[in-house]
DNA sequence: ACAAAAGTTTAGACGCATATAATTTCCCGA
DNA sequence: TCGGGAAATTATATGCGTCTAAACTTTTGT
């Protein structure tokens, strides 16, 4: 008897990281690595494949072994219903509760294993249906569509070329305190006034009329930084 | 590693759980018995005995074998954590989610093993620092300071006298959904206008002016509503 | 006062998710 | 093409919390 399984989904809370994990982790060109997968739940390979070998056989993922994994529409749906509490959540929090951008995570990391989809909806009806989270990551609907988005980072962007900061990830509360000293928060419009070589900072303009400023910016976190590419300034 | 543990408290899901049912199953007479927090948490009796092992070896409670156990102080302060988690998240889901009282139980009993302290602070401020649940339930202070009620039953008191309906167990939906359809909540007057014998009914008179009315209440549901005794209605 | 009933504890096992140590597979460079 | 190194997997074990079956107290009824 027992054994601990989330509300609606009906998965364990290890299952629901792993599927979310594996979601964040995909990319069109590869499978997902075992090892991948280990770090970001800081657990050992084995424990990986172990996971990995119960979940194909639920058919939530393909495991080629040896090679890496793959969510099955199944899995991937799974995934973005937990992606959706979690930024649902973060959103709430920040936006009824206080919360500063850079605490919210560790919170709805907990928080999405407990809550009842109709928890997640009575919060998104009172955030009025958010299309974005606190960190301008989009929000899946209840059916398990999000929108993709067409962002690079700030690092890749010419110099002279304009932009507009959107989204970054929300897993270094100390990157995103810094990012909220320096005035940087998503839907900041900018331009790029310098870059150095080799891996080097990239400068910026932005502000608004009045506090128009420059920012130099280090290369690390100017990966980080996933943004819109505006139309050129009109020399 | 790893071992899923509630922020906070540092004890994990179950411990949590057998604090907040022993707290709950509590009498000045007698030691909670294994049978009854089995039936509580709907584990078999002798998962109870190597939790109350557990849990006594780490001084949450004392263990008198055949006999039942009591919370030492360390572990009825856990206990009242709990407690608090548990009503502060029904208060802040029904004030501020829309949700019906006969509803938040179930969602507040996840919770509480997720939401940290802080987050139950900010609800806590939210609300205004409630005093009661939904169900008319005393909420504990941070220090784990409980306010004693001296209440009794309704099916206890006598006919002609006055009391206020105060409070009732958050456990059981059907049931109050029943007292919603009546009309009774936490601070409703009434006069009892008759009782009959052997376990029988219970008939008050209660509502504002205007749309006072009698209801025949039955012997078990009149057991479950806790009342103040209020002075004699002057004849 | 004692035997049956009721309740509790011990004994032994399982499922889940994890770990470490040893083995196997894959890939790449010489 | 073959050997070495990196990565993954198998084999085995552990901790937690649960279970069933059997043995043991305590209570109760006659």
């Amino acid at each position: 008897m027992s054994m601990h399984r989330s509300p609606s989904t009906g998965f364990s809370r290890s299952t629901e990281d792993y599927l979310k994990a594996i979601y964040e982790l995909e990319t069109p060109e590869a499978p997902v690595q075992t090892s991948a997968i280990a770090g970001v739940l800081e657990v050992a390979p084995p424990s990986v494949t172990s996971m990995v070998k119960k979940l194909s056989e639920s058919g939530l993922l393909q495991h080629l072994p040896y090679r890496g994994v793959q969510l099955t529409p199944a899995g991937r749906l799974a995934a973005l219903r937990m992606v959706r509490r979690h930024r649902i959540l973060e959103t709430y929090l920040t936006s009824k509760l206080g919360y500063d951008w850079d605490s919210v995570h560790e919170e709805a990391e907990r928080l999405e294993h407990a809550v009842s989809d109709e928890l997640i909806e009575r919060m998104a009806v009172a955030l009025g249906y958010p299309e974005f989270d606190p960190h301008g990551a989009p929000i899946p609907t209840r059916e398990g569509m999000i929108e993709e988005l067409d962002l690079l980072p700030l690092s890749d962007m010419t110099v002279g070329s304009c932009g507009e900061f959107r989204m970054v990830s929300d897993r270094d509360p100390a990157q995103l305190r810094f990012l909220a000293t320096l005035g940087l928060r998503p839907g900041t419009a900018f331009t790029v006034v310098g870059r150095q070589p080799f891996r080097g900072p990239v400068t910026v303009r932005f502000g608004g009329p009045g506090r128009e400023r420059e920012q130099i910016i280090g290369f690390e976190l100017a990966s980080a930084l996933r943004c819109a590419a505006l139309d050129e300034e009109v020399g």
